[in-house]
RNA sequence: GUGGGUGUGGCCUAGCGGUUAAGGCACCAGAUUGUGGAUCUGGGUAUCGCGGGUUCGAAUCCCGUCAUCCACCCCA
């Protein structure tokens, strides 16, 4: 009987055509938290379950999703699969502050596990892209963190987001002004769904008094007014201030909010791409100030690609010390489905490097030596195993994204002459010697390192 | 975790109770041991998700299960 070679559900394996684009993307991602100095760190996948399901740590949702890790023998309920970076970070910071120092800016970039049912750019098993400044109450911090998304959000070439802000406190004042303080969760659970489910559900969920918030319609009504007017530029904050200005909360919320715009004019952050929405609402259950979410502009259905926010009193559970930090998380795999969705990852197909191909006959040392020597200059380069028909050869090396083909015969071997092809436009340059090969495919590739312009030369003779 | 839809080769689909499961794309081989995406020729690569049941007979009907999609829940 024959095992099944399908993953269980929410895994899944990834081919080239997605793990090469997804390599690419991380590599800019952690391009741009080392230029803004952030660390790396790494801690186990597995954690202590109480270290990941600690009081505050540890939500229902926490508790109904995550995996248990029980080795034969081991009790169960000791260990888990970790849930997202963020409580990990708390329990690093707590055992390393003296080593490491504060502030202290880390990044992490892994898996965490979570046992939902899985959908359309949701699994069980995601990286989560971690970023954080621990040990800063600085506004300055908050607004990095927003900077920083914005620009590994660019720099890898994701389209139009929107990172939109908010602030607990705004929340805090208006359910204070309402005058239902106590309403808090279920007020921001109804009002997620605005964008999603429409006013009028969100309307009978904040006035239902078993399964909602069980608000006076007079009150419901007064929220819904204030959130909808609450997505945009500046001008948001302002309509907000009329509202609740007398509130301190709200002022030193609005002044924060004001200040991270400023701070991230100065860094040349387009008003479009950072905006702020009165209505957001998810993590304010464990985010003290300010609070983020990214989409993409049109594909706001999709969800989060991004988000995070301001914790006060991050190493709370583990350590007396008060270690207030800012961060954010971006979520790789669901960004590159939502790419592979939009049709935007072809873009990431490289033409680079060296198919060396060989005839029957030739000294299997031969194609080796060469591939080598190409490699020594920094080139990559793959000797074709066999000596199959030079064709089929080729036709491996234009599929798998090499820009040249260098074939290997009894000629190259007795003369010293070679050809060189190259692989998108099958120009052939012919002739040539062993130094020349070298000179040309170092220029070649360093001036169009991508073969985009190769490749579209090519795409362009055909069509 | 709740409710519903769907599972046919690598991918998309036809077949919806009756001989050896059909087609397209992809793939492989040959035409073509010195040159690839074109053309021609040939090839089916399938435990019809899995298990059980009904039936003379099941890809087709029923039950269970797994996977997947949609809505809820929640989130990256």
């Amino acid at each position: 009987m024959l095992i099944d070679s399908r993953v269980a559900s929410g895994l899944r394996d990834l081919t080239p055509s997605l793990a090469k684009p997804r390599e690419r993307i991380l590599d800019r991602f952690r391009q741009t938290f080392r230029g803004f100095g952030f660390q790396p760190i790494e801690t186990p996948h597995i954690e202590r379950k109480d270290v990941l399901t600690g009081k505050g740590a540890g939500s229902e949702e926490v508790l109904r999703q995550i995996f248990d890790v029980v080795n034969t023998g081991g009790t169960l309920g000791e260990l888990a699969l970790r849930f997202d970076h963020t409580v990990p970070l708390a329990r690093f910071v707590s055992a390393h502050v003296n080593e490491i120092g504060l502030p202290f800016k880390r990044f992490a970039i892994g898996s965490v596990f979570r046992g939902e049912r899985p959908a359309k750019g949701r699994f069980r098993e995601f990286t989560q892209c971690d970023f954080d400044i621990v040990g800063s109450e600085s506004i300055v911090a908050d607004a990095e963190i927003v900077l920083v998304i914005h620009q590994a959000l660019s720099f890898a070439e994701v389209p139009r987001a929107t990172i939109w802000l908010n602030h607990r406190g705004l929340l805090e004042a208006l359910l204070d002004v309402i005058g239902a303080a106590d309403r808090g969760p279920a007020v921001l659970r109804a009002l997620d769904k605005l964008t999603k489910a429409g006013r009028d559900v969100v309307l009978s969920e904040l006035t239902n008094p078993e399964k909602g918030a069980g608000l006076a319609e007079i009150q419901a009504l007064k929220v819904l007014e204030f959130v909808e007017q609450g997505k945009g530029g500046l001008g948001v904050l302002d309509r907000a201030e009329a509202v609740l200005g007398d509130r301190e909360s709200a002022r030193a919320a609005l002044s924060q909010l004001r200040t991270v715009r400023l701070l991230l004019d100065e860094s040349g952050v387009s008003e479009d791409a950072v905006q702020f929405d009165l209505g957001l609402a998810r993590g304010l259950d464990y985010y003290t100030g300010i609070v983020m979410e990214t989409t993409v502009n049109g594909w706001e259905k999709f969800g989060s690609i991004s988000s995070g926010g301001r914790y006060d009193n991050l190493a709370g559970l583990f350590s007396a010390r008060r270690i207030p930090g800012v961060g954010a998380s971006i979520g790789l795999d669901r960004l590159i489905a939502l790419l592979d969705e939009m049709g935007q990852l072809q873009k990431a197909a490289a033409h680079t490097g060296v198919l060396v191909g060989q005839f029957p006959g030739v000294p299997l040392e031969f194609p080796f030596r060469i591939a080598s020597r190409l490699r020594g200059r920094g080139v990559q380069a793959e000797c074709y195993p066999d000596p199959i028909p030079i064709g089929k050869q080729m036709a491996y090396g234009a599929s798998r994204g090499y820009r040249f083909g260098l074939i290997l015969g009894p000629d190259e071997l007795d003369q010293g002459v070679f050809h060189l092809r190259d692989l998108t436009n099958r120009q052939e340059t012919k002739g040539l010697s062993l130094a020349e090969v070298d000179e040309i495919v170092v220029r070649v590739l360093s001036e169009d390192p991508q073969g985009d312009a190769a490749a579209k030369a090519a795409l362009k003779s055909r069509s």
